[in-house]
RNA sequence: GCCCAGAUGGCGGAAUUGGUAUACGCGCCAGUCUUAGGAACUGGUUCCCGCAAGGGAUUGGAGGUUCGAGUCCUCUUCUGGGCACCA
């Protein structure tokens, strides 16, 4: 019997009407006390003026789809939606349409809800919040009264950046390139007193955290946050001021306790031997301190005012030419060698980073190389690229022992580079590589080393001028070992070097993974010798910063007395001893990131709660005063003094002090944009609390957030920002996790159909309300998932959703074709692909692969289509299949089949492992690799009937002919390959 | 400059361990129906040669490994994103 008698038209007008209505009512979103939960959340919006355009609801899309999945899979879930309603946007409309921006951001919140409910997602309503609500705002301003009690939250004078349009202060994470990232204007530096938060006390858990094992973050988003905190680990190092009045003596550069010194910072320690100079920041106090002593110092008074007053910007912009002052009269010590070295102020060094000044070494640093060259200073190596400890030498004399055995046994020609050779000679003189005595013993093979140098083309060689550094570089692929090895030399005369070598093949040797460095000169100098157009300059990579570049990696040491022909990295651990020991140094660890400065001199944000008395100082308002409610008032246009709007409304600024009852003023300073949103997520969980911020039971059992969707661009704020609190909150016991986001994916943006990014500005904006209205809220959302890769930036295409608004039409008017009753069944291949669809759409809803999941139920569907009559069971299953997708039309097909309960009270169905492997297969048959003939056969084909399968096909009989079949392939249930 | 991601038909994109490249959708072409247009339905559609049977080429480019490469290795070009004087 059939279902449906025909003559119904898919109308999603009237069956998402009716659906939504059904939900609402009957409260199916709200948490159903399952034992196993799922907390699905999307970062809230921005409740602009503009409303949603079909971008936005992507994400929102996905976390409703998984949302769904789980309900079906029995979980409790929890998905919510709320505003994010502080901040500028809002206030900037609000004045420029002349409504307060309360009323602005009602209105604005009003449409966007309207606009989400049409796409019928698991919301559940009650839990909303809004984070200029101030019942919610009171908890975030009782955080920053505990960052306050911690001591994390404090007052600053340091300059700070300032739009001058926005007439406020900006983090360093609101800037864009040194501009705004609200209006693009360029940004100024401003001293004003502010409010920071120390978030640099937590960058070393927000670093280490990101590699747990229990954060399941795309790679990208964590790179950022890694790149954006950046960690250095460094060391302080105190140069000794000398000038003129006392002599220099040199090798004294011992600090005693009225010396003058400046401390440099630096990741480098290594290449201390090659520091020539050093460079102070414009800002930087010895300047000031020293000025007597600056025999020039109006010359670089006169530099210092102009680089203060170049806005950032024009800093940045100038980078690439260096400019800068000696400090004439002054020197500096640099502790290793005691030598005497002049001292600098140039903005190209950073008043706020480290510790302001820095050791200059040009040939090791690439900043440093170009400063050096436009000033003419000198240019002192102190670090080769050469491998000269103890390990490597060991493995490189396992290779030589190699090629020398080889030679003996089959008397082979080696193939040698001028530094092979070169250290077989040197080795054949020292006798010792490390503590193994090397393999060259007699003197016939001495001779015969010492020919092949000749020949190569050294004129002189001499015994004394081998220096025990040398480069070495290992090529391996699978058959084949190339060793060319260069030696560090100083003093030889090189002479034609235009030789070639046999080159023999070696098998059996070792592979050796050399650094990055290695490789990149390897190849570099096969390349050449491929050309045979040889590069002599590449030969000894020492040469390297010569070429117009510093060497600024890690190598060994030279120049460097006791510390020469040590590693970098451990010259840098030894050398940092000393310092310590001699007191003149300390290790550092330094971050790019800052503390965040947490206050704007904007109306519409959360009122800091701070009250200023004369007596008492900077008073916290107590507890049980919160919330500290925004005053309403007319007029909150910004200002350019650097003050709050606030500061003019006399009767909410004054106010009595909490602890004296003086005389005391508010802070007038608002929160920044992100404040609201750094804590959300856990609102959500507890709404309506007004006893603590969220209730310890609830937090437990809802926490931490499952899957977090929401746009790349937030990588190095609101997630940074939120990470940094829910820390901050675990520390203080207010939550159980360290982090809150155990999943967090990305959403590709959705650009419009003109490839461009959909903007009011080019006309090209999507309203989703037209496309719902068009082809309903289920095509959209087929289509929003069905498009591409949910993480990669997608053009709109109309067509595209009409192609959606088909197969959902298909998929109703498979209704027509349902049967019941009978012991109808589905033939076998309809079945395998039922199960194969069942499990292919759950995984890929798990991994976010929407358009395969997708493609796989149209797949379905167009088989299905081809049946005369459809079992009710099949039919049944592609429902729930679709439901999380397409809600509404599956819930109305489910009520069609005669059921009384929502399909979202379902269970998701399970496949049978064994019936998602085809019967029959098609075997290909290929002749060398192409495919020749393909034929049915039996999925368990053995081989042997395989390949008599293949050697009965007349098309293979005519390709193969009488050639010799030399080899056979088979690979199960797919092909048979026949090599002749 | 540094770091990350990517490049497959006319377009968006599929492709388990290396095993039939181009699934699915859009577009396009032909047909049916229609006064016409559109819609709907049916069939076709990677490119080149060919009336056809058939053959050849093809996953940004060049090399390599392999019976076999979109997938692995080396180099290279281009595109998108992030950071950018952080010593």
């Amino acid at each position: 019997m059939a279902i449906s008698n025909g003559a119904s038209k898919y109308d999603p007008k009237n069956i998402e009407e009716k659906w939504k209505k059904r939900w609402e009512e009957s409260g199916i979103y709200k948490d159903y006390g399952r034992e196993k939960k799922f907390y699905a959340l999307d970062m809230f919006p921005y409740p602009s003026g503009e409303g949603l355009h079909v971008g936005h609801p992507k994400g929102y899309i996905a976390t409703d789809v998984v949302s769904r999945l789980k309900l079906l899979q029995g979980y409790s879930v929890l998905h919510p939606m709320g505003w994010d309603a502080f901040g500028l946007p809002a206030e900037n409309y609000a004045l420029k349409n002349k409504v307060h921006p309360r009323i602005a951001v009602e209105k604005n919140i009003a449409t966007f809800k309207k606009q989400l409910k049409l796409f019928g997602f698991t919301y559940d309503w009650d839990r909303e919040i809004n984070t200029t609500d101030p019942d919610y705002y009171k908890w975030t301003q009782w955080i920053f009264l505990k960052m306050f009690e911690k001591g994390l939250a404090y007052e600053s004078e340091e300059p700070v950046n300032w739009c001058p349009k926005c007439k406020t202060v900006l983090a360093n994470e609101d800037l864009e390139n040194g501009k705004c990232e609200r209006c693009g204007s360029e940004v100024i530096q401003r001293k004003l007193r502010q409010w920071v938060l120390k978030m640099t006390e937590y960058a070393d858990r927000l670093l280490y955290d990101l590699e747990s094992e229990d954060l399941d973050w795309e790679e990208l988003i964590k790179e950022q946050q890694r790149n954006w905190i950046g960690r250095s680990e460094g060391v302080i190092v105190k140069f000794k001021v000398q000038n003129s009045k006392f002599k220099a003596t040199v090798k004294n550069s011992k600090l005693e306790n009225d010396d003058e010194y400046i401390e440099t910072y630096t990741t480098r320690l290594d290449t201390i031997f090659g520091c020539t100079y050093c460079v102070v920041a414009p800002e930087h106090p010895i300047v000031q301190k020293l000025k007597d002593k600056i025999e020039n110092y109006s010359e670089v008074e006169k530099y210092v005012i102009k680089s203060q007053s170049k806005t950032e910007l024009e800093r940045m912009e100038l980078q690439k030419e260096k400019t800068g002052v000696k400090l004439r009269g002054i020197k500096v010590i640099n502790p290793f060698n005691g030598k005497e070295i002049p001292l600098f102020v140039a903005d190209y060094v950073l008043g706020f980073y480290g510790t302001g000044a820095v050791m200059a070494v040009p040939a090791h640093d690439e900043r440093d190389f170009e400063f050096a060259k436009k000033y003419g200073l000198p240019i002192v190596q102190s670090i080769t690229p050469s491998m000269d400890d103890y390990e490597q030498s060991l493995k490189v004399l396992e290779v030589l022992k190699k090629i020398h055995e080889g030679a003996k046994k089959r008397d082979l020609q080696f193939w040698l580079s001028s530094g092979l050779a070169c250290m077989f000679y040197a080795k054949i003189i020292y006798r010792k590589i490390g503590d193994i005595d090397i393999v060259v013993k007699n003197k016939e093979e001495q001779a015969k080393f010492a020919k092949y140098l000749e020949e190569m083309g050294f004129k002189k060689i001499k015994e004394k001028v081998f220096s025990e550094k040398y480069v070495n570089f290992i090529f391996q692929d699978k058959n084949k070992i190339e060793v060319d090895l260069g030696v560090y030399l100083e003093g030889l005369e090189l002479g034609e070097r235009g030789f070639r070598q046999r080159e023999k093949e070696l098998n059996g040797c070792k592979t050796f993974v050399l650094s990055k460095h290695f490789n990149e000169e390897l190849k570099e100098s096969l390349s050449h010798d491929k050309s045979n157009g040889r590069d002599k300059s590449k030969d000894i990579a020492d040469l390297k910063y010569l070429e117009g570049r510093a060497y600024a990696e890690d190598g060994y040491l030279v120049n460097s007395e006791k510390y020469s022909g040590l590693s970098s990295e451990k010259a840098r651990k030894k050398m940092a001893l000393w310092l310590e020991k001699e007191k003149i140094g300390k290790k550092k660890v330094n971050y790019k990131m800052r503390d965040w400065v947490f206050s704007r001199q904007r109306y519409w944000g959360e009122p800091v709660p701070i009250i200023h008395c004369k007596k008492c100082g900077t008073v916290p308002v107590p507890e049980k005063d919160l919330p500290v409610i925004l005053p309403e008032v007319k007029s909150y246009e910004p200002t350019d003094t650097g003050e709050s709007p606030l500061a003019k409304i006399s009767n909410w600024v004054n106010v009595s002090c909490p602890k004296c009852s003086g005389p005391g003023k508010r802070e007038t300073n608002t929160m920044p944009q992100w404040a609201g949103s750094c804590w959300y997520y856990l609102r959500y969980i507890d709404p309506q609390n007004d006893e603590v911020l969220i209730d310890k039971q609830k937090e437990k059992k809802w926490m931490p957030v499952d899957l977090y969707v929401g746009g790349a661009e937030h990588a190095t704020r609101h997630l940074l920002y939120a990470r940094f609190w829910h820390k901050f909150l675990y520390d203080i016991g207010a939550v159980s996790t360290e982090e809150p986001f155990k999943k967090l994916v990305h959403v590709g943006l959705i650009q419009a159909e003109d490839g461009r990014k959909m903007s009011k500005r080019w006309g090209n904006v999507i309203n989703p309300d037209d496309v719902i209205s068009k082809f309903g809220a289920d095509a959209m959302r087929v289509y929003e998932m069905f498009m591409g890769p949910f993480a990669q930036n997608i053009a709109w295409s109309t067509n595209g959703v009409i192609g959606a608004y088909k197969f959902l039409e298909k998929t109703y008017k498979l209704a027509d074709k349902v049967q019941t009753g009978s012991e109808l069944k589905a033939n076998k291949k309809t079945e395998i692909l039922i199960n194969k669809t069942i499990k292919k759409v759950g995984e890929d809803i798990e991994n976010f692969r929407f358009n395969t999941a997708v493609s796989q139920l149209m797949i379905l569907v167009n088989e299905l289509d081809k049946e005369e009559s459809i079992p009710i069971a099949n039919y049944q299953s592609l429902i729930t299949l679709l439901s999380p997708f397409a809600p509404f039309i599956a819930e109305e097909l489910w009520e069609k089949l005669g059921h009384k309960e929502s399909i979202f009270k379902e269970k998701w169905p399970e496949y049978d492992p064994k019936m998602i492997k085809d019967e029959e297969i098609e075997l290909v048959i290929q002749v060398n690799g192409k495919v020749r003939d393909k034929m049915k056969a039996s999925a368990d084909l053995s081989e042997e009937e395989g390949k008599k399968l293949a050697l009965e096909s007349e098309k293979i009989k005519n390709i193969i002919g009488d050639k010799e079949i030399k080899k056979f392939i088979y690979v199960e249930g797919r092909l048979v390959n026949i090599v002749i």
